[in-house]
DNA sequence: TAAATAGTGTCTGTAAGACAGTATAAA
DNA sequence: TTTATACTGTCTTACAGACACTATTTA
């Protein structure tokens, strides 16, 4: 409580001790960054027991005065010292998991969050540790599923890569795994990531250009032709885009 | 805690105190149902303050044995005096609500629920008073929303709407409103008074027909041609249904 | 001019939108 | 036969999918 007596006494009114368990509420963070044409996630791993040398992701508890998006965004710049203020991401709520045995040590409630962090596709955002004794290192996701993870994250990260392959499909939303300015083919190369297929040029531009604004630059590449830069303008895609495999039959 | 000795002793080694405030849990429904061609939401009036007397969605605690999942549906039953399990009803989880200040009581997370009632468009399902001093009563959700409600509960109630909305795009979760068996005007009626548009029905037919399952069946209505009755099959529509207002012009 | 990549044009098939027409019942 | 509702057929247009072709750069 540590609020006004007036609340106070108001509370104790309306509310049976037994009504109020004490949950601890935290948050956990699927952070995903697509290098090399692989989607990867940002995954810690736990140096102590439950779970020990698992991969888990990372996360922590949602202190008294700040809401779960706040303490997302905390967490991020604690355990993988990126800093959203300073970065070109995108931070939304996933779901939260309530199981009562989640966490054998105690009662746990995860406010899980999708984070997208840009890249340019070559290299991934830098990782330094944090003040948590466990830092964070990127994992190729689609090979990482394949392993058991500790806690329930293995659900945790299937639901969050779930949702980025689906929210894909009608939002230009995968754009903020690239810079602010974009070339088609970048764009292209996150959806092949994510969705782990090939999709073919010629149509996935014709598709996406309505939903994004020419810069007017271009970029100079060592080999072939110049190609143009885009920004997203976030909006709605209708009808999506189809996920399914498309290209030359065989 | 209340559990082993051994895992109380790792708990406590792992983290401060000061790490774990106890926050409160609970769930807040958004129980909707379609009756007369308009969506209700199942409402509560606060008897006490605070938002006394102002509209409120139902909810309560979870317990420290339960899941968010399963408290939605104690509360359900609780609150308005239906039973999931006896009843054709739909329940997913919508977002987690976690501002500092949501509760001007004490911290409270809410886990929202979206509960859909199956009806078959004449009449609402039954609400009878629970244990609880507040009952439930149905309300017109796009009147409803015209007026302030507590907490920050218009909110939640928009994003569910917004929820049911857009995944009756590409799913056939609309069904969940209408019984087992239903015929095509029911469902585009339901369609109809989620999005407050008009659909032209030989186009909504040919649209829906691939993703339900005709019983063979047929109504016997007292005026009209008889309806044949399906059954939905829970799958994908793509493309989806598009929700902007068609039909005849003007 | 060869290689590599970016971008455009176009043919075809499918399906959405519009709407007229037919079918099946009760009064 | 009229009324009311359910259902089907069809015409037009839009666009996805397939894929060939052109454009722009470096070597």
């Amino acid at each position: 409580m540590s609020r006004g007596s007036d609340a106070e006494r108001e509370f104790l009114e309306a509310y049976e001790p037994r009504d109020y368990p004490s949950i601890a509420v935290t948050v956990d963070l699927v952070v995903l960054a697509v290098a090399q044409g692989v989607l990867h996630a940002a995954l810690v791993r736990r140096g102590g027991h439950p779970f020990k040398g698992m991969l888990a992701l990372p996360g922590g508890f949602v202190a008294p005065r700040e809401s779960a998006g706040d303490a997302a965004a905390r967490e991020l710049a604690e355990e993988t010292g990126l800093d959203l203020g300073g970065l070109p991401a995108h931070i939304e709520q996933l779901a939260s998991y309530s199981d009562p045995d989640r966490d054998p040590r105690m009662r746990v409630v995860s406010v899980a969050h999708l984070v997208l962090l840009a890249s340019d596709g070559g290299a991934l955002p830098g990782l330094s540790a944090g003040t948590d004794a466990a830092s964070a290192a990127w994992h190729p996701v689609h090979a990482v599923l394949e392993s058991p993870m500790a806690f329930d994250h293995a659900t945790i990260l299937r639901d969050g890569l779930e949702r980025l392959a689906g929210k894909m499909e009608y939002t230009t939303v995968a754009a903020h795994l690239l810079p602010a300015e974009f070339t088609m083919t970048q764009l292209r190369s996150v959806y092949e990531a994510v969705w782990d297929t090939q999709l073919p040029a010629g149509n996935f531009t014709r598709k996406m250009l309505p939903h994004l604004a020419a810069t007017g630059r271009k970029t100079q590449p060592a080999v072939g032709a110049p190609a143009a830069l885009f920004t997203a303008e976030q909006r709605h895609i209708h009808p999506p885009l189809s996920r399914r495999r498309t290209g030359p039959a065989g």
